[in-house]
DNA sequence: GTTCCTGCAAAAGCTTTGCAGAAGA
DNA sequence: TCTTCTGCAAAGCTTTTGCAGGAAC
């Protein structure tokens, strides 16, 4: 965890972008919880211990970590958007009952997809929905 | 295209789903417009004919034909949702230039993931992004 | 000294809710 | 008649934008 973020410190670096105390501690949040928060419940953790942090930066922050290829936007219905460390293939489950999103591994690479042949895939991502075994 | 407009149909009385004038427009538009449109762009189309079409009574419709199941809501990002006639396994691709959403055929079920033993999975999405030829 | 970042307030945009009247069974 | 649906207006939420002050380099 502590290993990841130095890496990821260090792939913001490379990538000029800049460190600020803010960007460091949303991003230290994410490593941290991966249980991918809205982005409202990243501003009110952080907000405990940083009162002068806003949510327009957190939704900055996340931007900026986004378009660097750093975190993952999920955007699993709802209307609120929650981000995830970008980790290796993993797809998205969603609980309808308790609203619990859970990861789980799959081998997106090996997907058969006919009919993008000349498309430039940049990114995949695999939702699925339904009940989960504590609410069944 | 005809036809499956009646299937629909039948498949909503057989659900004891009251076929009103609004309900069967919004319906035979999404079978005449495969596009992934937005609620907005169902409204205006619409309310062409229909002046007295409100946008609630389409965000309405687009609940019960979702929970249904006749009707997919795609959220694939941006604040807004669309909606796709529910048909056989296929995913959705979305152009980061132009904004188009493109259907391409995938097996879903043959995809493997591991973690979801005791899941009950009711709907699977696979959402890709990236550049379309056109935009190349 | 410049450039970029932060954070407050306001605005924007999509969606939901409350409710009265209309339509359907 | 009784239930369900429609549609207007208002409210609710998340997210974006404008801008002045501050931090970083």
């Amino acid at each position: 965890m502590k290993a990841l973020f130095e890496d990821l410190k260090k792939e913001l670096k490379l990538r000029k972008i800049q460190l600020s105390h803010q960007r460091l501690k949303v991003l230290e949040y994410l490593t941290q919880n991966r249980s991918h928060p809205t982005v409202d419940q990243i501003f009110t953790d952080l907000h405990q211990e940083m009162s002068t942090l806003s949510k327009t930066t957190v939704y900055n922050t996340l931007r900026v970590l986004v378009e660097a290829g750093l975190v993952r936007a999920i955007n699993i219905e709802d209307h609120e958007t929650r981000y995830d460390i970008n980790v290796e293939n993993h797809g998205h489950f969603k609980c309808e009952s308790c609203g619990r999103i859970y990861d789980f591994h799959t081998d997106l690479d090996a997907l058969a997809c006919d009919g993008l042949n000349n498309f430039l895939i940049k990114d995949r991502n695999v939702y699925f929905n339904g009940i989960c075994p504590r609410c069944r």
